[in-house]
DNA sequence: TAAAAATTTGACATAAATGTCAAACTTTTA
DNA sequence: TAAAAGTTTGACATTTATGTCAAATTTTTA
């Protein structure tokens, strides 16, 4: 049997839902191995250091919510539907890896180099030009774009990102928290969307 | 002259600006007493641990947020020009200090004792009435307060948190961003309330 | 102004995390 | 099936951060 791949394949995976899910971006390679039932050093047999390990799991994880979500955003639908598959794609990934931008704003924050795609900044150029659009056609609230898209990823991401803090506050479990992001759908794009009706 | 307690406060400060401003959630006390003029055993001399000092700036801004908060929350201000308050009060602490939140929730799931005001849950839910009778009076968008209230802490907070992030996709200077941030009261309560004219 | 108290700081001890290496072991391949 | 290649893991070396101590210095007080 492949045993190679597959054991460092458990490791990404392992390192995947430590730092992503869990949002523990300070774990040893040592915390790493043990919750994939290895010695530490398989972790750097595999990977050499734990830098090279954290950076993978981070462009992965990056590269795959981007494919996502150019395919929405390039599509030709008319806006309505696009926010709304936008925001639903985001959602379930948002939920998926919660801490996914903590950890790029750590990054960048600690110096180190981040991978930011070089078309980022023209799609979302793009982007904001389709919102203006829907703006001008009174599908979205009026505001400048930019304020729209702050609007908009606020909305998806920080229940994510802060969900430790709002358990407590609000008294939830874990489950009881997860049912509330699911429902946001609606009420994100309420806060959104023009047609405020009742 | 009180030189002590001019260097302790020197030292929080100091201290403060690391963690709360510039978010560098790791600094050593080798850090911050380089940033503050001096060694780094000035600092253990004058809190004993690095714990003790993050507790403390960690503290005394929660406190200072509370205070702020609380008079206006239950202040009888009609429920619109509340908000507005609210709002105001949030965003000028959010843009201060960004990283206050992360801060919490980096202590949270590190299973760090978190200060948490006992009163802040009942607090929270006092609010969250308020906010229902401002949804019956078609004040606010109508929805389950607990989605108010998390679209709201989301709105003011996320763009503080992650502006990093933002600053590098936007391609925008420093100052750019800063007034930015300082213009999203408008657009933040245009997401919250009904009157959405035009 | 001399003794006491408080402070500053360099030197040391300890702890925690990282990364390397080589010996032991397993799997693959020729 | 034997040698080559790949893997696992314990032992070691290094680095980084923390915290303590005591000697030197400064400030306060009686």
């Amino acid at each position: 049997m492949a045993k190679a791949r597959d054991t460092e394949q458990h490791i990404v995976d392992t390192a995947r839902k430590i730092f992503l899910v869990e949002g523990r971006l300070h774990a040893t390679t040592e915390d790493i191995g043990k919750a994939a039932g290895l010695p530490r050093t398989s972790v750097h047999y595999y990977f050499r250091t734990r830098d090279v390990l954290f950076k993978r799991v981070f462009t992965e994880a990056l590269e795959e919510l981007t494919k996502g979500l150019n395919s929405i955003v390039e599509s030709d639908l008319p806006f309505a539907k696009k926010i709304e598959q936008y925001v639903e794609t985001w959602l379930t990934f948002s939920i998926m890896y919660p801490h996914l931008d903590t950890f790029v704003v750590t990054e960048i924050i600690n110096q180190e180099y981040v991978p930011v795609d070089k078309k980022a900044g023209v799609r979302m150029n793009d982007f904001m030009k389709q919102i203006q659009a829907a703006m001008d056609k009174g599908i979205l609230l009026k505001m400048p774009p930019v304020h729209f898209m702050l609007n908009l990823f606020s909305l998806l991401r920080y229940p994510s990102i802060a969900a430790p803090l709002y358990k407590q506050l609000l008294d939830v479990s874990d489950r009881q928290y997860q049912k509330l992001l699911k429902e946001r759908k609606a009420y994100i794009l309420k806060a959104l969307l023009k047609n405020n009706k009742k």
